[in-house]
DNA sequence: GTAGGGTTAG
């Protein structure tokens, strides 16, 4: 055998390439350019659009550009794949005009010259530009499908990615495949959208697709998100391919729903299984334990990270820290961690102790970490508004006026709180005040009724969560109109009596909608499930399962 | 040798 068998040719450049490139290596794909020069093959064109592929995916653009440029070859017709790649590069650097004018200028394109377009296109936010080149497309494939529906998703349009999904399996008769599934239980995940989930979870079992871990995955997410833990568990069970991801999103699911010892038990199981927990698993647990108090136990994971696994804290995970200290009270511990972190705290660590000060009613710390996070975001209207809060909760309304009028000067603006509601499989959204439903007339009296009967077995408006230095009863229509309010009495009207109501909320729920959902959930018999920024609240009968610990 | 995917604060 002579040294001459075993030389890279032709057909072994693009496959080193390939592999440089999951490297990620820039200097070694510097050397296997150079090699390919060397053997005079830079303007064979299996060797060149691979180079080009390259450069461009390693954010090389400018020499994916040059090579481009230097190709005799680019204007002849077969040179579809050359062009593609650069502007798949040009969509991933972000440079659309590049990207556009490549398109229009190439000699012809195939379905994959559309597809990049339109995700390059989608992914940084150039929606409607996106959906125009999608429908005036003459043929489409599960892959323009598919990105239109992620992309409608990365930019929060998960209705309209819904929509899209159903369209193409139901009008198009497109088969979706695993990617398809996963971005749009991904879509349902996000927004809470349980009968889309389920009926999309009927369309893998009914088409037999193979339950693999991302799929799974992606379903049992969909499950814990949309409030059915229980049929997560089941899915959880089924999914016989798990790794890390699939251990993660169970244990996370757990957690939301203040199941602690499922969600302890499950990291443990995870461990036996031979699975090495990785950062995302340790924010999993450690969550946990935040949502249950149990501040020895998160502790424990926290040094056993470093310790049995050689993972660096990361700043999320010493957020949660900050959180496991601060709920249950521990506010000189949670300072203390703080000040001793290896990490320069940022504003989501002094936002978490600010949090514990407010609900523990520790002016002195608050205005100090106030002033933390005002330097670190001085624009920043959550600091305003958490400050606000503050001095609202124990009533210095001069304070609150004060803190508004500097968030006004700074041109900072209040976080607007939305929820939605299921109902009929669709989703309908609310925010304060919001009088543009078709049904506002209705809601509001319903949501009056409501308050006057929870109102008679013992419910007290908790005035202390609105802002304003307003009169009592008008602090009262404040909180009357708070949009997971407006979301439940909709739902109220719009169900039959024991329908599950499923609330979802941008923001966290506020003391007085938790108060009045409990009385609700006795007085009219139902279920209301609802689901704020960072868990579940399940109220039945007067009784939240979160224990009114959050 | 080109196009699309699953977990992450409060």
């Amino acid at each position: 055998m002579s040294r001459l068998d075993v030389r890279p040719s032709r057909l072994t450049f693009p496959f080193v390439l390939k592999s440089v490139v999951g490297l990620g290596d820039k200097w070694l794909g510097g050397m296997v350019h150079g090699g390919i020069l060397k053997m005079g093959l830079e303007f064979d064109g299996f060797v060149r659009v691979s180079l080009v592929d390259m450069y461009a995916k390693m954010e090389l653009l400018s020499l994916a550009l040059q090579l481009f440029d230097e190709s005799p070859e680019r204007n002849k017709l077969d040179s579809v794949l050359l062009w593609n790649v650069v502007i798949n590069g040009c969509c991933k650097s972000g440079i659309l005009e590049k990207a556009v004018e490549l398109f229009e200028a190439m000699p012809e394109r195939n379905l994959g010259s559309w597809n990049s377009l339109i995700n390059g296109l989608i992914r940084n936010g150039k929606v409607d530009k996106a959906v125009e080149l999608f429908e005036g497309m003459v043929e489409k494939n599960v892959v323009s499908w598919t990105t239109m529906v992620h992309g409608l998703s990365l930019n929060g349009m998960h209705e309209k990615a819904l929509e899209m999904f159903f369209n193409m399996i139901e009008e198009e008769g497109v088969r979706a495949n695993d990617l398809t599934l996963v971005s749009v239980l991904s879509a349902c995940a996000k927004t809470g959208a349980l009968e889309a989930g389920i009926k999309i979870h009927k369309y893998i079992l009914g088409n037999k697709f193979r339950l693999n871990a991302a799929v799974g995955t992606a379903l049992i997410d969909m499950y814990a998100k949309c409030g059915q833990i229980q049929s997560a568990s089941q899915v959880f069970r089924d999914t016989k391919e798990k790794d890390v991801r699939t251990w993660s999103v169970m244990i996370w699911g757990w957690a939301i729903h203040g199941s602690v010892e499922q969600a302890l038990q499950c990291f443990e199981k995870m461990k036996l299984t031979g699975i090495e927990p990785d950062e995302v698993a340790f924010l999993a647990v450690l969550t946990a334990c935040s949502h249950a108090g149990l501040v020895d136990e998160g502790l424990k994971f926290f040094d056993s990270m470093k310790l049995d696994y050689s993972i660096e804290p990361t700043m999320k995970h010493c957020a949660v820290i900050v959180d496991l200290y601060g709920r249950a009270g521990q506010l000189d511990e949670a300072l203390r961690f703080i000040q001793c972190m290896a990490l320069t705290p940022d504003f989501v660590i002094w936002g978490a102790l600010f949090s514990a000060c407010r609900a523990h009613k520790n002016i002195e710390m608050a205005k100090y970490v106030s002033e933390k996070l005002l330097q670190l975001e001085p624009k920043h209207s959550g600091s305003y508004v958490f400050m606000s809060n503050i001095y609202a909760g124990v009533g210095i309304w001069e304070e609150v006026e004060r803190v508004r009028t500097s968030m006004k000067d700074k041109g900072a603006a209040k976080d607007t709180g939305l929820s939605h509601v299921e109902v009929h499989g669709k989703l309908h959204s609310f925010v304060a005040g919001d009088q543009a439903h078709m049904h506002t007339k209705e809601i509001y009296s319903k949501l009056e009724e409501m308050t006057n009967r929870a109102r008679e077995h013992g419910y007290i408006p908790e005035t202390e969560w609105v802002l304003h230095n307003i009169e009592e009863e008008e602090k009262e229509d404040a909180l009357g109109t708070h949009s997971e309010k407006l979301a439940l009495a909709f739902g109220l009207i719009s169900t039959g009596p024991g329908v599950v109501l499923r609330i979802v909320k941008n923001l966290r729920t506020c003391g007085d909608c938790h108060s009045l959902m409990k009385h609700v959930s006795k007085l009219s018999q139902r279920e209301i499930v609802v689901r704020d920024i960072k868990r579940f609240h399940h109220f039945k009968d007067g009784i939240c399962s979160c224990q009114d610990y959050w």
